[in-house]
DNA sequence: AAAATTAAACTAAAAATTTAGTCTAATTAT
DNA sequence: ATAATTAGACTAAATTTTTAGTTTAATTTT
């Protein structure tokens, strides 16, 4: 396999990304990938599939950075959960630009992502081991709470160019030092005794 | 004046809403206000203008919907507003997706609206007088918290179709009651003492 | 040799925009 | 009063532009 197809995807995340699917021009990304446009079409069948392999490209990078928390609490689990997924919406900001992309529009190939359900599903799964365990409070809407929580987590991403203004002239990474302070207290003044 | 502008302008919202600016289609717009085509370019200069036209309008009467808290602490105020954001966002689904759709490509129009800032700066300011009173305990970084708040209560809304079959077979009224709910514990843990 | 890649011109369809004119109700002039 | 004029709302059809996708023949890389 040549470097070609490599450039290709990249390139067409980004544009993707940055102009959705219909904004986004297959001109614009084999200029920019520096490759002819044939050559596209040489490896792909059509618009519709080059964004399909851009997903599942991005998807199988993405989740291949699994998650395995190694604490001995579940508040400490949790909070590594959330540093992590701090740390992968912080380094990958094409997903989220994509992912929102994808939502706001709903093409269809997100519907058969079952991968969306995966972290709701682990949050929630830790969170009821803590009410077994004794280390949560219970409360009347488990699943409010934990949209609530990803919620805080993902907005900032999602908005950044919006609100990254409000946290003034310092650095993203810190940022993201006080993002990660930030959820942690929430988590314990939220779900823990 | 004839109804065919108010038509048009209403169809708008909806198409551009849910496909995008690049996913809208002046054919469509028009099939469906049943209106012809060519009084779409009589009423707005071009598809740029009706976008533009559009989410005026829109923050227009979104925007004439003010909020004046009338409590009697700070806690009931802040408590009052997310309600009200709460129940505008529940209100508004084109509001909300137009917004989205905006962000995500980011259209020129959207840096022009001031209107941005705004809720941050009033809920901002609402915990900058919690603190003076008393009644809110100190953060290091207020704006971090208040970003994760609006992201808690905002989420769940431009999300909607990923996110609520988490909440069951529920109608969509008592998973606005129960948000209000979470929303208010959230609060009171988080930022009061 | 086979696979990967380029170049540039081309097509067909889709979509935006324009044109040239109609219809109607109100206003103005006679 | 009534004929002439106007202004705004609207239409049908034509035009222009954009864009995905193709073709062909040649070149480079493995």
């Amino acid at each position: 396999m040549g470097q070609g197809k490599e450039k290709i995807l990249q390139t067409a995340l980004q544009e993707f990304s940055e102009k959705g699917y219909d904004g986004a021009r297959i001109d614009y990304i084999s200029k920019m990938a520096g490759v002819n446009k044939a050559l596209i079409y040489y490896h792909f069948k059509s618009k519709e599939e080059l964004f399909t392999a851009v997903i599942n490209d991005l998807f199988e990078k993405a989740v291949s950075v699994s998650i395995e928390p190694t604490g001995t609490s579940v508040r400490e689990n949790l909070i590594q959960v959330m540093e992590h997924f701090i740390d992968f919406l912080h380094s990958n900001p094409y997903f989220v630009k994509i992912m929102d992309q994808s939502v706001a529009q709903d093409r269809d190939i997100f519907q058969q992502l079952h991968r969306q359900n995966f972290f709701f599903e682990m949050v929630m799964g830790m969170y009821q081991l803590g009410v077994q365990t004794g280390e949560c409070r219970k409360v009347d809407h488990p699943e409010d709470f934990v949209v609530s929580l990803l919620g805080a987590v993902y907005f900032y991403f999602s908005h950044h160019k919006a609100i990254r203004k409000f946290y003034g002239n310092i650095s993203e990474e810190e940022v993201i030092v006080i993002r990660k302070k930030t959820m942690k207290d929430m988590i314990s003044r939220l779900i823990f005794l």
